[in-house]
RNA sequence: CGGGCUGUAGCGCAGUGGUAGCGCGCAUCGUUCGGGACGAUGAGGUCGUGGGUUCAAAUCCCGCCAGCCCGACCA
C-alpha cells in the first residue's frame, strides 16, 4: 500500500478533550474517526488491525469446535418478553417502535436469539454438544461512553454460545474455552489475568479476563501468591480466600468474559433434548464474550511510547513500513520503488511511504506514530549499494540487520518472513 | 442521572459589545532533504442551535443540542 494513496492521514493535533491514550493515538494516526460519543469509524489501517484481531479469535474459536454464524442485530420484542428481559433491559437496550407499531430493539447480547435458533436443530443428546459464535456489532445505551474504544455504545463483540446435555459437559467445554481465551490474549501480546466476577444478569458467577493498566476502569484484587484474582464487585475483604495473603486492588480493562448460563435460557424457551435414557433434559448453556474493538484500544494502552503505537506482530496492519527518505534523489526513489515491488512479490505486506517533498523527520515521526513492527529505510546513505537499513519499532536489536547478504534483492523478504514466524 | 468544563476554517486554538484572527493542514511556485524544513502567493468560516437584550452580539441573558472529564451505572 502506497501512503500517497491511503484514505486517511496522520494529524499533528488531536482534540484536547480526548484524554485517553488509545483515542489520542488512534485518531492522530488516522486509524479511527469518531462519529459520536462511543461510536467510531474504522479507517483502512484501523480496519486491518480490527480484522486481524477478529481472525485470531476466529482461529481459536474454530479450534475448540465453534461454528461461525451471523445473527440479526435488529430484534423483535417478542423474543425478549420470553425471558422478561425486555423490561429489565430498558436502560441498556436501544428500544424503539417500527412500522405498524411493532416494538423492536438493537442487540446488546444474543441469548434471546440464539436459544430459540438452536432449539430448531437440537432435539437429542446426539445433536450435542454444539457451539456457535458470531462477530458482530453490539449496541448498548451506555450512560457514559468514554475512553475511546474502551467503552462504546456500538462496539464489536465475538459472542459464542454453547449447548450441552449435562452440566458436566458444560464444565468441560467451559474449561476448554477458558484455555482458548488465554491463547488469544497471549497471541496478541496481552497478559490477561483470569478473574472471578459476578454473573450480572446472566448467572451467579463468571470469569473475566483482565489486563492490568492504570487506565482501566475495573478494580481487580490481585493475589500474587496463589493467583486467585477477584473483581472488586465480589470481594468482601482484602485477604485472599485461598491463601490469606493481603491482596492489592489494581486497575484493569476487562477484555473477555465467560459465563455458565446453565438452564436459565433453555428453561425460558422450553429448550430440551432427550438423553440416552430417553428422558428430557434442560439444555445446559454457556456464553463466551470477547470484544475485538476494546482489545484494539487495550493494545494501544499497553503498547506505545512517547512517539506512538507499537503493534504486536499478530495484529499489525502491515508487516513493514518502507520509507523513501530523499525522494529528490532519483537513485533513492528508484531503489525504494524496487524494494517495494520485490517485497510485495515475495508476499510481504508493505506500507510504503512514497510521499515526495516530505522531510525525513516527518516520515520518521509518522512511521513511529503508526507503529508497524519493522521500518525499512531507503536513503542516500545506502543509495548506491544494494543494502537496506532495517529498524524495529520497539528499539530492540534485530539479529538480521548485520547479515551480509541482506540486500534489497536477496535475504530481506526471507528475513522478514522469519521475523514474523517467531 | 448529579457535578465541572467546552463548542469560532479540515484539525488545534485566540478573540468579553463595534462586524473574523493565529498555527497546522490544503493549493501553486521556488529553495530544502537522515528525526515533524523555509520563503512567496492563494483558497477556506451563516462563530453549535433557537430566542431575547442592544443602534450594534462570537462576545451579555434564557432555552435546547452536542462533546470531554469526575461520580453514579456498567450484561
Amino acid at each position: 500500500m502506497k501512503q500517497t494513496h491511503l484514505f486517511s492521514k496522520t494529524v499533528k493535533d488531536v482534540p484536547k478533550e480526548e484524554t485517553s491514550i488509545n483515542a489520542q493515538l488512534l485518531i492522530k494516526a488516522g486509524f479511527i474517526d469518531k462519529l459520536q460519543a462511543g461510536v467510531y469509524s474504522f479507517l483502512p489501517l484501523g480496519h486491518r488491525v480490527h480484522e486481524r484481531i477478529k481472525n485470531v479469535i476466529r482461529e481459536e474459536m474454530n479450534a475448540v469446535g465453534g461454528q461461525e454464524i451471523y445473527m440479526p442485530a435488529l430484534h423483535p420484542k417478542k423474543n425478549w418478553t420470553v425471558t422478561g428481559r425486555w423490561d429489565e433491559a430498558t436502560e441498556v437496550m436501544f428500544q424503539f417502535v417500527g412500522r405498524g407499531d411493532k416494538e423492536m430493539g438493537l442487540g446488546w447480547t444474543h441469548e434471546e436469539i440464539v436459544t430459540p435458533l438452536a432449539k430448531k436443530f437440537v432435539h437429542s443428546y446426539k445433536d450435542l454438544p454444539r457451539a456457535v459464535y458470531q462477530i458482530q456489532d453490539k449496541f448498548r445505551n451506555e450512560p457514559r461512553a468514554k475512553s475511546g474504544l474502551l467503552r462504546g455504545r456500538e462496539f464489536s463483540m465475538k459472542d459464542m454460545y454453547s449447548f450441552h446435555i449435562s452440566a458436566k459437559d458444560l464444565e468441560n467445554f467451559y474449561d476448554e474455552v477458558l484455555e482458548a481465551y488465554h491463547r488469544i490474549f497471549k497471541r496478541m501480546g496481552l497478559e490477561a489475568l483470569l478473574v472471578e466476577a459476578s454473573g450480572g444478569a446472566f448467572s451467579k458467577y463468571s470469569h473475566e479476563f483482565q489486563v492490568l493498566t492504570e487506565n482501566g476502569e475495573d478494580l481487580v484484587y490481585v493475589c500474587k501468591d496463589c493467583g486467585r484474582h477477584q473483581n472488586k464487585e465480589i470481594v468482601e475483604d482484602d485477604n485472599c480466600p485461598d491463601c490469606g495473603t493481603k491482596r492489592s486492588a489494581k486497575k484493569a480493562i476487562e477484555v473477555g468474559n465467560i459465563f455458565k448460563l446453565k438452564n436459565r435460557f433453555s428453561e425460558a424457551f422450553k429448550f430440551k433434548a432427550v438423553d440416552k435414557n430417553g428422558q428430557e433434559q434442560d439444555i445446559q448453556m454457556g456464553c463466551y464474550g470477547i470484544g475485538p474493538s476494546r482489545i484494539m484500544g487495550t493494545i494501544v494502552e499497553i503498547m506505545h511510547d512517547d512517539n506512538g503505537m507499537i503493534w504486536p506482530k499478530e495484529v499489525t496492519p502491515y508487516q513493514v513500513h518502507l520509507l523513501a527518505l530523499a525522494t529528490e534523489d532519483e537513485q533513492v526513489k528508484d531503489k525504494a520503488n524496487r524494494v517495494y515491488k520485490n517485497l510485495k512479490e515475495a508476499g510481504v505486506e508493505v506500507f510504503f511511504d512514497d510521499r515526495e517533498k516530505v522531510s525525513p523527520g516527518e516520515k520518521f515521526a509518522d512511521s513511529d506514530l503508526i507503529g508497524l513492527p519493522l521500518q525499512i529505510l531507503v536513503g542516500k546513505k545506502t543509495a548506491t549499494s544494494s543494502q537496506v537499513e532495517v529498524k524495529s519499532r520497539d528499539g530492540k536489536n534485530l539479529d538480521f540487520t548485520d547479515a551480509d547478504n541482506l540486500t534489497e534483492e536477496e535475504g530481506l523478504a526471507e528475513a522478514i518472513h522469519k521475523y514474523y514466524q517467531n
